[in-house]
DNA sequence: CGGTCTTTTGAGGCACATCAAATCACGTGG
DNA sequence: CCACGTGATTTGATGTGCCTCAAAAGACCG
C-alpha cells in the first residue's frame, strides 16, 4: 500500500501565494522545489495519516477536502477542523513527533508532501520561510481560539451561523462563490465539529431556510442573506 | 505606566528546563541570556498584553498564573487557557503582529521578556532552539484539539474532572502535590473556560465533595479518589 | 432495483441554564 | 478591632435548548 507519488514545483504552483511567503527569489523557490519534491493523492474516505503514526512531513493540501479528527478508546469523536487547498496539515505531529489526530479526505484529493526536517533547514535558510512557519502555526492556535469560542458560549444557531460563514469566506478566498457552496462533510461530521448531533444540525439548516436565509438541497447550500446570518452570529441578546 | 523590568538571566533559572531546549552549551545560553535580558511584574488583576496590541515578544512565565481570554464586542467571553510557571505565552500574536487575546495575571506575577524577532535569529543559528519553538506551538496546537474535544463531547461532570486532572497534573510537574492545588481562578473564570455556567460549575464541585471525590474549602481543592476522576473523564457510558 | 447510508422530522426527556436568594469570605475604613 | 460593602460561592426552583429515541423518506451505489 505504498502512496501515489508525483512530482512536483512550489515555483509554478498557482496555490502559492496561500501556502508559501512572498518575497522569496527564484534560488530559493528552487532550492524549495528540491525539499517538497514529493505529491501524494489520497482517496475520498483514505487517511493521510492516523493518530500514533510518526510524523515526518507537514502536508499542503493542493486539491480535495480533509478533516482532521480525534477519537478516543473511549468513543469519543470529536472533529476538530475542515481543511481544504492551500491549507496546512498536520502541525499536531511536530510536538511529539507523531500525530496525535486522524486526516481523513473527504473528496479526493493530492497534497504535497513536506519533510519537515528539510522545511527546518531552510528556514533556518531564508527568514521569510522561517516567519512564514511560526505564522501558520500561530494562525492555527488563533483559528482554534476561535472554535473555542464557538463552542464554549454559542448557541446552535450560532454555531452553524458562523460554520458557514466560515466556510464560504474561505472558499471564496479561493476564488468560489460568495453565496453558494457545496459541503463536503456530512450532518455529522459538521455536528462532531461543532459540538452538536446531527439531528440539531439538520433542523437548525431547516431553520434558516424557513426563515429564508439560505437554500439547502442536500450539500448544496446557497446563501440568500449573508446579514442574516452574521447577525446572529454577532448576537446582541446574550449581553444581558 | 511602563512595566516594571529586571535584569535576568537564562543560564541559572531553575525552570530551564521547561522553557528552554536541553543540549544548548554555555555559548549558546548566554547568547539567549543576552536576547531574554529583561523580566517583567505584573500585579494580580493586571494584564500582560490587550487584544489588539502590538506583537513583539513571547513571555516566559516565571512565577505566577494566568489566564487568557478573548472578548468580543457582542459581549462573549471566552477564557482560552490558564498558564503556569514556565509556560510561554503569545503565541497566538505572531499571525498578525498583534495579540488577539488578553493575558490577565491571576495572581501576582513575574514573567521573561522573549522578543521574539531575537528568538528568530536565534532559531537560524541554533537548530535545539528552533526546534523547540516548533514543538511548544505545536504543543499549544495539540492542547486546544484535547480542549475541543472536552468542549464538544464532554458533559460538565466530565469536563470539570478532566480540568482537575489536568490542573493537578501540570503542578505536579513542577513539584507541587499531586492531591492538593489551590485554584487561581473564580469558579465564573473555571465556568468559562469548560463552557458551562458558574453554577454549574459549583454544582458539580458540591457532587464530588458529596462523593467522597475531592474535598474543597474555598480555592483549596484536595483530591481524595483519583481513580474516581479518571474513571468519569473516560466515561465508558458514552459508547453505545 | 435492492441495500445502505444520509437526512429529515416528530415526540419526549434531561442536562444545563436561568433566575433568585442566602451565605460566606475578604478588604477597607471608621 | 469591628462594621460594612463588595464580590464569590452555594443552593433551590424553574425553564429550555439540545439530546435521545424512533421512524420514514430520500439519495447514492453496485
Amino acid at each position: 500500500m505504498t502512496p501515489q507519488t508525483i512530482k512536483v514545483a512550489c515555483s509554478n504552483c498557482n496555490l502559492r501565494e496561500l501556502c508559501m511567503p512572498v518575497g522569496l527569489n527564484d534560488e530559493q523557490l528552487q532550492r524549495i522545489d528540491e525539499a517538497v519534491a514529493v505529491r501524494r493523492k489520497v482517496k475520498r474516505g483514505g487517511t493521510l495519516f492516523r493518530n500514533g503514526e510518526a510524523f515526518t512531513s507537514l502536508f499542503a493540501i493542493r486539491t480535495g477536502f480533509f478533516k482532521t479528527c480525534l477519537t478516543t478508546e473511549d468513543g469519543r469523536d470529536q472533529v476538530t477542523g475542515f481543511q481544504m487547498a492551500g491549507e496546512i496539515i498536520g502541525l499536531d505531529g511536530i510536538v511529539n513527533d507523531h500525530h496525535s489526530c486522524d486526516a481523513v479526505a473527504l473528496e479526493d484529493a493530492e497534497v504535497c508532501v513536506m519533510p519537515f526536517d528539510r522545511l527546518e533547514e531552510l528556514s533556518r535558510e531564508f527568514t521569510a520561510l522561517q516567519h512564514h512557519v511560526h505564522k501558520i502555526m500561530s494562525r492555527e492556535i488563533v483559528r482554534e481560539h476561535g472554535v473555542m469560542l464557538l463552542l464554549g458560549s454559542m448557541r446552535a444557531e450560532e454555531r452553524l451561523a458562523a460554520f458557514l460563514l466560515n466556510l464560504v469566506q474561505r472558499l471564496h478566498a479561493r476564488g468560489f462563490s460568495q453565496s453558494e457552496l457545496i459541503l463536503r462533510m456530512t450532518r455529522e461530521e459538521i455536528g462532531s465539529y461543532l459540538g452538536l448531533k446531527l439531528e440539531t444540525v439538520s433542523r437548525t439548516f431547516s431553520k434558516f431556510v424557513e426563515e429564508g436565509i439560505i437554500e439547502v438541497k442536500q450539500r448544496h447550500v446557497r446563501i440568500l442573506d449573508v446579514e442574516a446570518l452574521r447577525s446572529i452570529v454577532n448576537n446582541q441578546q446574550n449581553c444581558h
